[in-house]
RNA sequence: GAGAUCGUAGCUCAGUUGGUUAGAGCGUCAGUUUGUGGCACUGAAGGCCGUGGGUUCGAAACCCAUCGGUCUCCCCA
């Protein structure tokens, strides 16, 4: 048979490994020292758990997993008939009654409600771990991928917000990489509609304006058109969507258009108050951005999205406020809000711009020679002992040519080469070649504990 | 869900309007060299040309189907 991986996955060699580890680690010690908790929750929920929480789109990605023992003949009949079910488009728990989890966000309000009255309020918690989605893969886009994200549950002050922006300005200073935070509010948007269309147009205005950068004014007033709203109104839209300048400019101009409007001047309120807020260190990589959108249909407040200056790449982080998420799970009013990484992309970006520090790849250090049974027996014990003083060693599995150990050093960047012959186990001493320099002395075999390597 | 494009050695790819026995580089292994690597030279192994059908005297090449990869749209991280 021929080995095969499954259509966007992908496996991950030493050397990615190693830099995926140095963003994990990077972003970890950021949310830790947030005073973030860490969660883990389980690679499949059950179905009832995910499903109808992502928008119809959503549900048709989610990874189902098939129940077991549909082979069971007393099953036979039941299971033929959900299968009729499944071809039309329903889902049964007969066939499938868990799948893989889609985000971290329902999986931590699934937590969060099953614990409520154990947690301490408000609860901040952060999540690395992978997700899975049955979409067409594509560039920066996988089946399997990590998401890492923090929330913050039961609170609704604006501080948290500030938190949060302040967290993905610190990972990505010290990740080397330029971004531009764009944030709006749900609120805004909400205004919008209402001043233009109704307050259900909501999500028709909210796709259609999304894509402005990317499909241009025209097109987005013919979506606006398709999607049954008027001339007067789609007029309105076009002028929103004509504010720019710096924040304050377009948050001035955008107080005009809907300030007279309840929600919408909340909206701009609570944009102000970040700004204002947070030092100015932070607030210059700030972006209003009034079109920002965001896909998932929970978000009722302030919304982030992150984007790299300088690479052609989707987003490569995002989040937002929910007033209610736990309420689908039977506790209501908790309200939260969650900022989310997006690693696969991260690191994309990071090896476009060539921001990995050379550090990060640290292998064996130390090649013992192999140069009979006698002679690896006391490399053995020696590399033993530096093992034990933490220095990384191997020592070659066979008695083989000098040129076939120094070739294997040579492909795994080890530095260092402790050889011990015949004639050095007699004298009692080992050489240690600096492979890189190229140079080599003999000491005594008690004295390599010594050794700075 | 819609569309584009590519499948030839372990990897990256050549392969002329269809024409004898399908090539190169890298990598692997062996040797030159059983106590000093990276270089060089010599040699070897390694291919049902993704799979199935068709056209043809003749197919890696042309046609159809199918499977797989990649990319775009939708949507998203």
């Amino acid at each position: 048979m021929k080995a095969t991986l499954p259509q966007g996955t992908r496996d991950f060699s030493a050397e990615v490994v190693r830099k995926r580890n140095y963003i994990f680690n990077t972003i970890r010690s950021v949310f830790e020292l947030y005073g973030f908790q860490p969660l883990e929750t389980p690679a499949m929920e059950n179905m009832e758990t995910l499903m109808g929480k992502y928008g119809e789109e959503g549900d048709k990605l989610i990874f189902k997993i098939l129940n077991n023992g549909l082979d069971n003949p007393v099953k036979h009949l039941q299971a033929q008939q959900d299968f009729e079910k499944v071809l039309e488009g329903k889902n049964t728990k007969g066939l499938t009654e868990r799948a893989l989890r889609y985000d971290l966000t329902i999986p931590f309000a699934r937590y969060v409600a099953m614990n409520f009255g154990q947690l301490t309020l408000p609860f901040k918690r952060y999540q690395i771990q992978p997700v899975w989605r049955a979409d067409r893969p594509q560039k920066g886009r996988y089946r399997e991928f990590y998401q890492c994200d923090a929330d913050v549950v039961g609170s609704n002050s604006l501080l948290n917000e500030a938190e949060l922006t302040s967290i993905y300005s610190t990972v990505f200073k010290k990740l080397g990489i330029d971004v531009e935070i764009r944030i709006n509010s749900r609120k805004i948007l909400a205004a919008l509609a209402e001043l233009c269309g109704g307050a259900d147009k909501m999500m028709d205005i909210t796709i259609a304006i999304d894509k402005l950068d990317k499909i241009g004014m025209e097109k987005v007033k013919e979506e606006l058109s398709q999607r049954g709203l008027d001339a007067g109104q789609i007029s309105g839209i076009e002028n929103y969507l004509l504010i720019s300048g710096t924040n304050k400019e377009k948050i001035h101009a955008l107080q005009n258009l809907i300030g007279g409007i309840e929600t919408g001047k909340k909206g701009i309120e609570e944009i102000q108050f970040l700004l204002s807020f947070l030092p100015e260190s932070v607030t210059s990589q700030l972006s209003t951005d009034f079109t920002l959108a965001r896909g998932l249909n929970y978000y009722t407040g302030i919304i982030f999205e992150v984007k790299a200056k300088g690479v052609q790449m989707g987003s490569i982080g995002g989040g937002g406020r929910y007033d209610d998420l736990t309420g689908l799970f039977g506790v209501p009013n908790v309200p939260g809000v969650g900022v989310s990484f997006g690693v696969d992309r991260i690191y994309d970006v990071m090896e476009e711009l060539k921001l990995f520090p050379e550090t990060v790849q640290t292998g064996t250090k130390v090649l013992f020679f192999n140069l009979g049974q006698a002679e690896s027996k006391t490399a053995f014990g020696l590399m033993q002992q530096l093992r034990d003083k933490g220095t990384t060693s191997e020592i070659f599995h066979e008695n083989a040519k000098f040129d076939k150990q120094f070739k294997y050093a040579d492909k795994k960047g080890i530095a260092y080469a402790v050889i011990i012959g015949s004639k050095e186990l007699e004298e009692g001493t080992c050489v240690i070649k600096d492979l890189k320099k190229g140079e080599q002395k003999t000491i005594g075999q008690g004295e390599l504990m010594d050794e700075m390597f």
